[in-house]
DNA sequence: CTTATTTCAGATGAACTGAAATGC
DNA sequence: CGCATTTCAGTTTATCTGAAATAA
């Protein structure tokens, strides 16, 4: 018999939180396998799309992976043209990441199915209500992390 | 303001939550790893714990992997002997799962050491505001329960 | 007969560790 | 020299797909 996966009467936060996480990211691989992208990518992308000129190492401790992993990742971005690199000329170790044309143009023709995504979650949410879940989100990840909120 | 702002200025909700999880989940695999236990194992005890008597086919529908995936996480449950199965009488193709006095035990003892990781995550929470956060991630998370698994 | 559960076998991918080359 | 970045090579681990056996 094929039951739905049940709620569990008393989870904890975290089990929520992790339940949650794994829906959420469930549905942006949906949104873009299509175009053979993880959600993993997308994020790597959306970040370097609010910080420019990040370098390989400096993107991989921002997402709390080694630098190893998080060359290949960078590999497949720049096999689908979706980021460029280039020499710092103030520091020639680095090679500073950037969207491409095709990047950009990308995270322009899915914010709105992401957008839709987010909404979805927060379904019945007042204004207030998600700037609170927000705010909160920030703030626990900030205890956690010990890092400076970004 | 003439211009919409186009490119998000903030990390969007999604991000925050993937980066929120993976800190708590960090959290959890410290707290386990002195008895080689991964966080995924452990919140496959604590649904064990919450839910007795579950397959390990309903415990892969529960926890959004494979029956081939869960299989093996079960199987290194048993080794350690946290938990113990047997034949269900009523439809024999079953495997009923149960912890073992072992597995209870381990439970017990680092409930107080996962309390004090949510609690480090709630720091500066009010009751109200925890509250709240709980309330809404499980709203979340019913809202977009409606997801295709993977 | 069809479906669900479990198990066996192999494939894949995404992370890791270690080490070397380069440059500050 | 010590340290950071990048790259090469190999490894581990956790998932997956496919297929078979068993039982309702």
């Amino acid at each position: 018999m094929t039951e739905a996966a049940q709620v569990p009467a008393d989870p904890s936060l975290l089990y929520v939180l992790k339940q949650l996480e794994l829906a959420a990211r469930s549905g942006l691989d949906d949104i873009f396998r299509p175009v053979g992208l993880t959600a993993h990518q997308y994020t790597a992308l959306t970040v370097l799309e609010r910080h420019p000129d990040m370098s390989s190492a400096q993107l991989a401790r921002y997402s709390f992976v080694t630098a190893q992993s998080m060359a290949d990742m960078v590999a497949a971005l720049l096999a689908a043209g979706l980021i460029e690199r280039h020499r710092d000329q103030a520091d020639r170790r680095r090679l500073v990441l950037a969207l491409t044309a095709a990047g950009r143009d990308l995270l322009d023709r899915y914010r709105g199915e992401v957008a839709a995504l987010q909404a979805r979650m927060l379904a019945d949410f007042s204004k207030k209500e998600a700037a609170d879940l927000w705010r909160m989100l920030r703030q626990c990840r900030a205890n956690l992390s010990g890092q400076p909120p970004r």
